[in-house]
Order: C-alpha cells, then sequence, then structure tokens
DNA sequence: TCAACCTCTCAGACCGCTCACAGCATCGAC
DNA sequence: GTCGATGCTGTGAGCGGTCTGAGAGGTTGA
C-alpha cells in the first residue's frame, strides 16, 4: 500500500489537484494526465493500480480510454468521475466489475472510501475490514450500519459521512474547517455553522445512548473521546 | 530539520520580518518573497521544504500560486495566511493534503506549531511525535489532551498555548514580554499583567496536583522547573 | 402531485473565555 | 522592621464562540 500507484485524469485542473494532493497525503503515488491519450501513456509508464477517469473528457471520452487500456491488457479498476445527468446512468452498467463511480460534485472522504473499497475488492490493500470501532461505537461500510453497544442508530448520509470521518480519526483534534474540506463537497462554499449543526444532530443520535463521545475543543474543533478513564 | 528549508512570502515586510526571524530562531534556514512572482522563482531555487503563503498577494493571490507551483511538480506543503476579517470564506480547501492555515493576527507560536504539524505529516520532520513531555506533565498536540500524571486537565484555548510555550522552552527563563510577544497575537496591546493572570490559573489547575512546576523568577519573569531531588 | 425527508441558513440564547482593574501579598533593600 | 517594587488573584464586564430550534428550499419516492 505504501507504493500504491493511482492516475488521476480529469480536464480540469482544480479537480486534479484536489484529488492528487489528498491522495498524495493519504500515502498514494499519484500521476496526473489532463486528457485520453496523456492517459493511455501514462498507463503504459507509471502502471498504476488503479485509475480515478473523469468520463467526460476533451478527446475521447472516459469509456473510449477503459476499451482501449483493458484491449491493451491492463486489467487496472477504475473509480470514474461523472456528474449527475444521464451520464451516470451509463456508468453503472460499467460498475459491474471491481470498477465503481462517484457523482460530482463529491467530497473528498467520499472519493477515498471508494477508492479504498475497490482496491480493497481486488485486493490490492492491506486493510481488510470495513469496519470502523471506537469504543462502543461501531460503523459498517459495508452494510451502512452504525451501532452503538447493542443499538442500531439511523443515520442521514451527511450525519454519516461525517462520523466516519471523525472515527477514522478518532482522538484526534479536529477543526471546523478540515470537517468542512474533507467531509463535504468540494464546491461547497456555506459556512462553517453546518459542521455545528451536523455535530447537534450527532450528539442527539449517540451520545444520548450512553457516556458522550463528541467533545468539543473550544476554539479548535471537535474530538471523539472517550470518558475519563480512557 | 536543521537545515529545512521555508519559503515566507506575504507584501507586508512586517510579515515576513517577524515570522521570517522566528522561524531562523527555530532553526529553519528562511528565505522572504514579496509577491507571488517572486515566490515561484524561489521555488525554484531555494527548493523550500514548506511555504508560509499569504492568500493575498500583490500580483497573484496564494491560490494561483500554489496551482503553479504543483503544475511544476513541487509537491511542497503550504501553511496559508488569512485574514479573519475578510467576509469571504475563501478558507474553503486549504486543509487538504496535509496543507494547513493560520488566521491573521496570528501568535508566533501558533504559527510555528502549524509549520511543525504540516511538516511532522508530511514526514519532513525528525520528531514523529506531537507529544511534549515535562516532569510527569504531558501534552499532546494531536489530541489535544493535557496529563498531569494520570490526571486529564482541561485549559482554555489561551492556558493551553501559554503551557505548550513553556513546555517548549522548559528550564529557560522566560520574561513577560517573551511570552506576551509568542503566545499573545503579533497586535496584542494590552498589559503584561495577563501573563501573570494566566500564570496563575494554570498553577491553579497544575500544581495543585503535585509539586510546583512554575516558578517565578522575581524581576525576570517565569519557568518550568523541577524541585530539587532529594 | 404530494408527502416525507434531508440539507442548510439564520438568529437568539447561553455561557465560557479573555482581560482590565484594584487591592492585597510577597520580596528584597536598607 | 519599613518601604517601595513586584507579583498574585478575586471580581466582573464585555465579547465571541457554540448550540439549537425553526423554517425555507430542494430532492426523492410513492
Amino acid at each position: 500500500m505504501a507504493d500504491t500507484r493511482v492516475l488521476v485524469v480529469d480536464d480540469e485542473a482544480n479537480i486534479t489537484d484536489l484529488v492528487a494532493t489528498a491522495l498524495r497525503y493519504e500515502g498514494f503515488d499519484v500521476e496526473v494526465a489532463c486528457n485520453g491519450t496523456e492517459a493511455l501513456r501514462s498507463a503504459e509508464t507509471f502502471r498504476p493500480d488503479l485509475v480515478v477517469l473523469d468520463v467526460m473528457l476533451p478527446d475521447r471520452d472516459g469509456f473510449a480510454v477503459v476499451k482501449r487500456l483493458r484491449a491493451d491488457g491492463h486489467h487496472v479498476p477504475v473509480v470514474f468521475l461523472t456528474a449527475r445527468d444521464s451520464t451516470e446512468e451509463k456508468v453503472k452498467g460499467l460498475t459491474v466489475g471491481g470498477d465503481d463511480y462517484v457523482t460530482k460534485p463529491f467530497s473528498l472522504e467520499e472519493l477515498i472510501a471508494r477508492v479504498r473499497a475497490v482496491l480493497r475488492r481486488t485486493g490490492n490493500e492491506d486493510r481488510v475490514s470495513a469496519k470502523l470501532e471506537f469504543a462502543d461505537l461501531e460503523l459498517d461500510d459495508d452494510t451502512h450500519e452504525v451501532w452503538r453497544g447493542t443499538a442500531r442508530i439511523e443515520l442521514t448520509p451527511t450525519e454519516y459521512k461525517l462520523l466516519r470521518y471523525m472515527m477514522l480519526n478518532a482522538r484526534r483534534a479536529l477543526s471546523k474547517a478540515q470537517i468542512l474540506d474533507h467531509v463535504w463537497e468540494y464546491d461547497f462554499d456555506g459556512d462553517a455553522n453546518v459542521v455545528e449543526t451536523y455535530i447537534s444532530y450527532l450528539r442527539k443520535k449517540i451520545d444520548k445512548l450512553g457516556p458522550p463521545l463528541i467533545h468539543t475543543i473550544r476554539g479548535v474543533g471537535y474530538t471523539l473521546r472517550t470518558p475519563p478513564e480512557g
């Protein structure tokens, strides 16, 4: 995993910047291409273990790129980036293999989660479990279920993503800006108060069932922390 | 770390002076640029390990500079400087990929802490841990927790910053002016009595739990010191 | 088409934090 | 011991960060 190679293909520089930076930080070895031709060339030399691929490219569309890749004998898995429109339907058909897709605008955590999930399925990732645990909290990415002790908790999509991010970074102090950058879609331009609102929602659902796990660090942000003796 | 290179970019000379001096004192190799063009040139020749970058620059804004840097293949991490009052919530996306930001006016310790944290995350710093220790005192920047022995101590933001500064400079005699300059925001123009006040707060929370560690050096300032043995 | 749900904004209330001030305590010089 | 200088700390005002209820607007699914 330390040297898992990911090729990121998109014609918008802001997207490749964002995605490449985030994936590099996650420890991946990243290369960028801004069109299909470049992508194919890079596939030859860079030999990626996974490709993050926009379906809308200036020269040839993402499907053509994949078709060509496969024809050349590259069985590399693909995470497609698609707009929330008709192309979304077309992509769904392609994901029957190990592939997957994410609709734009996505959140970084969502993209990273998909990348990891695909690598896990294709056996290129060390971490085998899709389960996150903290204290008596349990979050299962496969089934999308959340439990506190024996109580099942129903979360909305945003609540789920927020909790997931906090569990991935348990005990760490997380700033509101950090949370916004990772959990919310990249084009969200509202203010950080949404984070407070969703923390409030989570508390009502989670901290109500036992000793509080979500703690405010005034002037800093939030953290997931077990009560005293932890 | 002895020769970690930091590039500081801001159009206000007092800021670059302040920051460059502080970072040099911390042992960094510092170069200064006052606009984007200069920054890009310096990035080529100086090859910094980290960039401290004002988002508001006369010729091109900080984001453009970063974009250009990344496009040129410099994956150098960035600590952004932003104005707090600026209504535009441009703070979006600044914490992605190991990057971070500090709002003006900042305190020197805060800036240095962010710089160190970013270097640590990107693996350019020797010291791997974010933990400070002195006697039975322990301060963890990652979780923002403070312990004395087995007792967890709740600190307010200012108390935390003050204690952190004292632990970083343990055993050293620190004047009130020095403390004010490093722990308080650079535009603070109040009275040095705040330091006495906060030392008093810290003593109540920390020295109450064991032999006193915070000592007054009359006419000079304060120091963190263990009680003499035997 | 309508209802249910979700996301996000807004504003008011709350309350913890910061800091100034002032009186008291402590220290050192003499 | 006396006295001035320095440090300590209780009090309280104002500020600002955080929480949360209410509701608008959008989306989804029946």
